[in-house]
DNA sequence: GTGTGTGCAAAAGGTTTGCAAGAAA
DNA sequence: TTTCTTGCAAACCTTTTGCACACAC
């Protein structure tokens, strides 16, 4: 709740009006200490069952690509099953856990940096990312 | 032609029957020079195209299942539109261009080793992908 | 009031599934 | 003849869209 003129301002800012949707939003994203890892359906779920309110899935998904194109989320690539975002919107990298399909932020210092030496003819590097996918050792592979 | 023989006795190998529509797969997926990326549509409709042949999308998304649990494809992953896969199972990493959303193989010498210094708690690291994506110079970023 | 945002239901796109018919062993 | 494979259509899941209504300013 203390947030709330944090959030308020933060909207207006970027041109996006308060609205009760997008607070309850910024609530369960950026109330928090660690970064957050999040699918759609994870976010929904998490507005309903904790929150207990109800938020259509269509504003969901436009409060959220509206933050990603703002800048305040970003968008991570594990597979084709669904999207997942981040809110730690830095240069960093993940580990995927494949046993409980969760993502875990890996810091600077967990990896040595990564440098590219080849370009491709009259492209620009947008970004750079590394996906370490982790499972258990006893981990079935068939 | 001539790979039909090689085909049947790859396939037979691993327990998987030389049906018609695998040899044809086969076919269009490793008789080539160059590494090749698809998407399954894409796949499809070069069967369809260019071999004037029929084969129902759930054959085709049964058959690169097979090949890639037998070790023939990887699962490239990208963003969550759809899947990428890649004859090439050797670990490298790739470029992909966003103008055209085609991935480009990075080779060994294209990029410095990664090397994860972090470990997870009781987790072993199955692999490491590394994603560059490129564009335009003059690509618009609203 | 004006323009933006929301919510619903429908549609879209990729992928999976159930099952009957067909092909390989 | 037994088992695996195919093909179709339906189902599924995530995401997008159209449009009427509601809200922010």
């Amino acid at each position: 709740m203390k947030n709330l003129n944090n959030y308020k301002e933060k909207l207006r800012k970027s041109g996006l009006r308060p609205t009760r949707q997008r607070l309850k939003i910024c609530e369960v994203l950026f109330s928090r200490e660690k970064t957050f890892h999040f699918t759609i359906n994870d976010l929904t779920k998490i507005i309903e069952e904790k929150r207990n309110e109800k938020i259509s899935l269509a504003t969901v998904y436009n409060t959220v690509h509206a933050f990603e194109k703002k800048g305040y989320l970003k968008e991570i690539s594990i597979n084709s099953d669904k999207s997942y975002f981040d809110t730690n919107v830095t240069e960093h990298h993940h580990f995927f856990d494949e046993d409980i399909n969760e993502l875990i932020d890996c810091s600077k210092d967990d990896i040595n940096s990564v440098s590219v030496k080849k370009n491709i003819t009259g492209k620009k590097i947008k970004s750079i990312e590394v996906l370490i996918r982790v499972a258990s050792d006893n981990q079935t592979q068939n």
